[in-house]
DNA sequence: AATCTATCCAACCGCTTTTAA
DNA sequence: GTTAAAAGCGGTTGGATAGAT
C-alpha cells in the first residue's frame, strides 16, 4: 500500500507547535475528545495533519503526563525492562505512568546508553563490553536478553544470594526449561533460580503451549492509559500460570498486577522498586564479573557456567501468554 | 565576543498492525 | 476475503541550547 505521508500534503504546518496551536488542540480535545485523529485538525482549526496532532497530544499535551527528569527508580526500571524487552519503547513506557515512549526512548539514547557504556556494559545486549564475541552463547533473540545478571561468575561461585535484588521473589513454577535434566523446583527464589538459569534454555513457546494446553481462559484486558501493556499481560499470565501450577509468579510481579496496571499506583511499585536497584545491581554484577575475569575462558558465555550450552531466553510473544 | 561542538528532545518519516467498510 | 484508512510504533532528523575553545 503505497501511501504518501500525510505530512507531505500542502498547506500543512510542520515543525514546532506554537502555544496557540497547543491551545486549540487542547480545547478541542477537552470539548469533543480526539475521536478520529484525521478529522481533529479540521475540527480544531489547525493546519496540521492528524498524525501530528495525535503525536503532540500523546507526547506533550496529555494531562496525565509526568514531566521532568527521570527518577533513579524509573531509570532502573527502564534498564531492566530494556534487558527483557529490547527497544519496545511503548511497552516499556506503559510501565512508567506519565511517561511516553518517545520520552523513554530519548532518555535511553541520550543518557542511559552512555551510562551503561561507562560501566562497561553494552546497552544493546546488557553484557560486558570487553567480552569477545562468543557466538555460541549469543542471546538467540538479538537485543532481547535475560533475567540473569551479566557476570562471568561460574556456577560454583554464584553471586552472593544477598546481592540478588529480587531475592525472595518467586519465579513461576513450570517455566519450560530446555537443556536441563530436571525441571526446576516448584518455587524458586531469584537467587536459587539464578543457579538454575545458568546453562538453562527458556523456551517461551513451550510456555505458551503449556498454558494453552492447560486451557486457561484468556486474560482480561486491564484498561490502561496506554494502548498495550505487556507486563500487564504478563501479570495476567502470571495469574494464569499460578492458577495452573500454583506458582507465585514472575519476579517483578510480586509488585502485583494492579501496581503495574493502575497508573494511579505509582507509589506502590515505586516503593517496591526501592529494593530493586538495577543499576547498582549491574554495577555489582559487573564488578564481580571483572574480578573473576581470569576464570572466564575464551569463548565461554558470560552468562553460562557451561561453555557448550547456549542461553536462550526467548521473550518474544510474552505479551501473548495464554 | 564569536565560533565550534556536544547534547537533548520534539517532531517527522516510513513501516507495520489493526480496524472498518 | 479484500482493501483502504487509521492508529501505533521505532528509528531518525533537525533545531535549540549549553558548554568549551
Amino acid at each position: 500500500m503505497a501511501k504518501q505521508s500525510c505530512c507531505h500534503k500542502k498547506k500543512l504546518r510542520r515543525g514546532l507547535w506554537s502555544p496557540e496551536e497547543d491551545e486549540k488542540l487542547m480545547n478541542h480535545i477537552a470539548k469533543y475528545g480526539h475521536g478520529c485523529w484525521s478529522s481533529v485538525p479540521k475540527l480544531a482549526g489547525l493546519e496540521r495533519c492528524g498524525k501530528s496532532c495525535r503525536l503532540r497530544w500523546i507526547n506533550y499535551l496529555r494531562p496525565d503526563l509526568k514531566r521532568g527528569t527521570f527518577s533513579q527508580e524509573e531509570e532502573d526500571l527502564i534498564i531492566h525492562l530494556h534487558s527483557l524487552l529490547g527497544n519496545k519503547w511503548s511497552q516499556i513506557a506503559a510501565q512508567l505512568p506519565g511517561r511516553t515512549d518517545n520520552e523513554v526512548k530519548n532518555f535511553w539514547n541520550s543518557y542511559i546508553k552512555k551510562r551503561l557504556r561507562e560501566r562497561g556494559i553494552d546497552p544493546a545486549t546488557h553484557q560486558p563490553l570487553a567480552e569477545p564475541a562468543a557466538a555460541p552463547c549469543r542471546a538467540v533473540f538479538g537485543d532481547v536478553v535475560d533475567l540473569i545478571p551479566p557476570t562471568t561468575t561460574p556456577l560454583q561461585a554464584p553471586l552472593a544470594a544477598d546481592s540478588m535484588p529480587l531475592d525472595g521473589v518467586k519465579l513461576p513454577l513450570d517455566w519450560p526449561v530446555a537443556g536441563t535434566a530436571a525441571p526446576p523446583p516448584s518455587s524458586l527464589s531469584r537467587s536459587s533460580c539464578y543457579h538454575q538459569l545458568q546453562g538453562a534454555c527458556f523456551d517461551m513457546d513451550a510456555l505458551q503451549q503449556h498454558c494453552a494446553a492447560a486451557a486457561v481462559p484468556a486474560a482480561p484486558v486491564v484498561p490502561s492509559a496506554s494502548s498495550s501493556s505487556t507486563l500487564t499481560s504478563m501479570a495476567e499470565a502470571e495469574h494464569c500460570n499460578a492458577s495452573v501450577a500454583g506458582a507465585d509468579g514472575l519476579p517483578w510481579l510480586e509488585l502485583g498486577p494492579n501496581a503495574v496496571a493502575d497508573a494511579g499506583h505509582v507509589d506502590s511499585y515505586a516503593g517496591a522498586l526501592d529494593e530493586l536497584r538495577w543499576s547498582e545491581y549491574f554495577d555489582a554484577a559487573f564488578q564481580a564479573a571483572a574480578s573473576q575475569q581470569g576464570a572466564l575462558q575464551a569463548g565461554q558465555c558470560v552468562y553460562s557456567g557451561k561453555d557448550d550450552v547456549a542461553v536462550h531466553f526467548d521473550v518474544h510473544g510474552l505479551s501473548n501468554w495464554c
